[in-house]
DNA sequence: CATGAATGAGGCTTCATTCAT
DNA sequence: GATGAATGAAGCCTCATTCAT
């Protein structure tokens, strides 16, 4: 039972690449379920004895695809013995990683966007994503409070939406690279962190 | 009698509106042509005089949609007589403004998204796409190195870097706005803005 | 009003020649009444002035040819003074030429005969034909019976059967003419003719 | 389990005769889908499994027409120990049986050629059409041929010609028939070919 | 009379899903 | 459990025809 179970998680994740692969491709909407099959090297049916329904399958993409990104970064925010400032840097460094990584599948985040726009999908997707950011801001809230508390940062810092920024522009960063590949995000955002630092007023 | 020119253009355009806001409530793929018909108030056939497809209507709403978003912002920009500084925050209110004003059909923006990564129109989106991006940065960076001119800015700030931040963050707080009734972008960008003219770190 | 006619049938034949050109083009339901309309240099809403249905259109055009194509046969019949060889064989090059001349919308005769094949128009087209080739076969059959009383022909000459084969292999000629550039109709039928006359069993 | 190509070809076949049967009563652009698809007692979809398109199934019926009525005519021309004269009353006859057996279905045979003539599917269909009809003039010269050497054809036929005439002929009467009911060309045919084996002309 | 903008019925085709094997 | 043949709902698009100008 426990055997068969693992068998059966081990096909569901293959399953769930096989989509993700395909579906970054071709987008949600372009791809059809014999081309997931078939990148998944199985039968047309067998998709349905492991998702629902085309919308569920690429609900389970979308939670990978989450997972695979977010884990991570919690990891490095949590980073023991390091200032506040090296975790943010840390957390930079991590978050461009994973998108070096999953570079050829990113186009997915746009169609789990655009899932979350569409009226069919809008309301198991928007919920995730609007937890996903909550989350993820007050974890960058935390540490920039966190900073403060050391005396890293200045004291009337507004965390919130410093947080908010930041989470948004490792969104957009992303978003220029994918539609220029003379773009690189990862060269960007270190220059932005820093300039974020220090200020861009000229000191005076 | 050929219809007039002003006519056509006037019909054009309010099949254009009709059509993005049928999309921003529906998605792309979930929009039937009946839909945006209904909503012009005029027959399903009426659409393929003014539209060779589907497509070439959505590509459509797509110019409609960026003009009217980056016209505003532009004249901001170049406002006569202020500062770097100043410009900056005015072009911050104007693209926070603009987006009040579209707000139930910003979720064009994540459809346009999803087209630019999907397979069949990517490439029409996508060049556009990059192309504006790459011009709002350099009118942000130009804005951002007249104010190293100025004095107003340190002389050694990345101006392109900051740049593509500022623009993505833009995009990304509007972003979480979306999905978050509660989150307010307005509020969020301005003290943003200010952590970013002085800088985060603690002065010492 | 006679003159008013007589402009308005002008108009009708320009608009039947018009379509003819562009149906032995584009064939029947290949031909969009926009094509014909640009054909005959009018408006689109004209035709129908002139023509109750593209059906009707379709079935005057059918007319119209069949009348040019008829019109010298007859005549070249009933020649004078001439023996019922000669008329036979001045009808055979009176045929082929009426081909040459109308070779560029020969396609036209296998748009009729497919009109009278599908349910929609057959009735019209299928009873045309049938008399058509009835009043053909009766004037080459009078005119082998004339041969056979003026001594020409066998007396033992089974006119009507010969009649119906002769007129068909014109129409066959021209049909392997249409699909082979290489074949010549016009050299075939005389040669054919030839043989018929003097049978091709060697002689004893 | 794949389905055996064997019971696939069966299915084929099905669709086939039952587009045939439709096509022939309604013509090509007068049948539907749904009405091929509900004689094969199929649903709409699923001859989607087996031809790509409204046209390829038509063509597919093409070809199956073009060979149940060229199979048996090869066979009887080849039929062995007999005269040359007596294979091209076979060969007539063969024909004249094809039909009888073919009747109902035989205004395909228009829907073809009109298919050959109209823009968009000429290419194929003309082509088709050329090199049948260039073989079975080949096969008829032959035979022609093969009578002069034998000593039973006069030396001096124009076997090309004669070929091409009788090739016409016998598709000719049929067309004939087609359009009218009192019309026999079985009695025709044979009539008409003993007229070709003894000429028309008078003797003496 | 002439026009061409507007229309909507209708057809081809796609594809998620089912189910018999 | 796995499969893929079968299905039919649903959508894009065409185009003959109408009618206000």
């Amino acid at each position: 039972m426990t055997l068969l179970s693992d068998q059966r998680q081990a096909k569901k994740q293959r399953i769930i690449k096989a989509a993700a692969e395909v579906m970054a491709r071709k987008g949600y909407a372009g791809t059809v379920m014999a081309d997931i099959a078939a990148a998944a090297d199985i039968g047309k049916g067998t998709l349905y004895e492991y998702f629902d329904s085309k919308e569920a399958l690429f609900f389970a993409v979308f939670r990978w695809f989450s997972q695979a990104t977010g884990a991570e970064a919690r990891v490095s925010v949590s980073a023991l013995g390091r200032s506040a400032g090296e975790r943010l840097r840390l957390l930079n460094d991590t978050i461009m990683g994973a998108w070096i990584e999953l570079k050829d599948i990113y186009a997915l985040t746009m169609e789990f966007w655009s899932a979350s726009a569409s009226a069919q999908m809008r309301n198991r997707f928007k919920e995730v994503f609007r937890e996903s950011y909550r989350e993820f801001r007050a974890v960058v809230s935390a540490l920039l409070r966190d900073g403060i508390e050391r005396g890293e940062f200045r004291p009337d810092l507004k965390a919130e939406s410093i947080a908010a920024a930041l989470v948004g522009t490792w969104d957009a960063l992303l978003l220029q690279a994918w539609f220029d590949d003379r773009f690189d995000p990862v060269e960007t955002s270190r220059e932005f962190l820093d300039a974020l630092f220090e200020g861009i007023r000229a000191a005076g």
